[in-house]
DNA sequence: GAGGATTTGCAAACGATTTGCAACGGCCAA
DNA sequence: TTGGCCGTTGCAAATCGTTTGCAAATCCTC
C-alpha cells in the first residue's frame, strides 16, 4: 500500500471515521494523479461503476475537513480537488487562459516571507495558509 | 460622473457595446463598494426593480470579457467581483476561515518579483496575472 | 458472527448561473 | 429630431454542480 494512503486510513480512523471502500478508492485516484481533478472526474476513475457521485462528494468532504485534501476554484464551474500538502508538498498552480490546462509548480515566490509583516496593516489578522495561481499562457 | 466610470464607457463604446441603463448601473455598485460583491448582492443594490438578474450576470460577463472587473471564488458557492486593477489598483484579499469576512490589502508580496523566474521551470508559461488570497483568522 | 453506529446508493431538492425568445431601447443616419 | 436596425433586456424555463433525506448496506467492535 502506498505511504500516504496508509498514513490517511491512520488518520481516519483516529478522527473515528471509517475506511470504506468508496474513501479508499477516491484516495486512490488521487495519489495517482499529479494535477487537481474535478469531483466529476475522480468518479469516473474511481473504476467501481457501483459508487455513487454524492459517495464522493461526502469522501471529499470529509477529506477536506480533515485537512486530507485541498479544495480548488479556479473559474470554470467545477470545485477541483487534489492531495493536501501535507502529503504531495506546498505547490501552486499555471493555469492557461487559453486552454485551461492546470500544471503544478512546487517553487514558492513567497517562501520563507514574513507574509503578515509584508502585507503591513492588518495585525489582527494571522495568516494561516495562502493560496496563490498564476494565470498566463 | 465619476472618472473611472467614464473611461468604462469609453471602453464598452470602443469595443462596440451599447452604453446601457443596467450596465452603467451595475458599474455605479462596482465603484460605489471597496469589497467584492456577490451577483445577488449587487443586483439588490441597484435600487431599480425592473433589472432582472440575469441581466447582472451578462454586464459582469461582459465586464470580465473586457477586463473591467475581476471575478473571485472564495469558498462559498457564489462568485463575486469587483472592479479589475485597472480601476481600483492591484490588491490581494484577507478571507477569514471563521467568520467569512473579506478585506482588502494592497501591498503585494510579489511586488517586483520576477514570477517566471522565481518558480524557475515552465519556461514556455507567461505569467499575465496572478492571484492571491491569505487564509486566517 | 451478531449488534449498533456509520456510510452508502438513489432520487429528489437546491442554489447559482445560463439560455431561448419576443419585446425593448440605445445609437447612427438622414 | 425622427426612423429603424441590431444589440440588449426581461422573463421563464433549462442546466449545472452540489447537497440532502431516507432506507438498505457496510464497517467495526465484541
Amino acid at each position: 500500500m502506498i505511504p500516504e494512503i496508509d498514513r490517511i486510513r491512520t488518520l481516519l480512523t483516529a478522527a473515528g471515521c471509517a475506511w470504506t471502500r468508496p474513501r479508499a478508492q477516491v484516495l486512490a485516484v488521487l495519489t495517482a494523479v499529479a494535477h487537481p481533478l474535478r469531483v466529476e472526474e475522480i468518479h469516473r476513475r474511481l473504476g467501481d461503476p457501483r459508487i455513487n457521485l454524492s459517495s464522493v462528494y461526502r469522501a471529499l468532504h470529509l477529506f477536506h475537513r480533515l485537512n486530507v485534501v485541498r479544495r480548488l476554484l479556479l473559474g470554470d464551474g467545477a470545485a477541483r480537488y487534489e492531495l493536501a500538502e501535507a502529503y504531495r508538498g506546498h505547490h501552486h498552480h499555471l493555469v492557461c487562459d487559453a486552454c485551461g490546462r492546470i500544471e503544478d509548480v512546487s517553487r514558492c515566490p513567497l517562501e520563507g516571507r514574513d507574509l503578515g509583516a509584508a502585507l503591513g496593516a492588518a495585525a489582527a489578522f494571522a495568516v494561516r495558509s495562502h493560496s496563490l495561481e498564476l494565470f498566463g499562457l
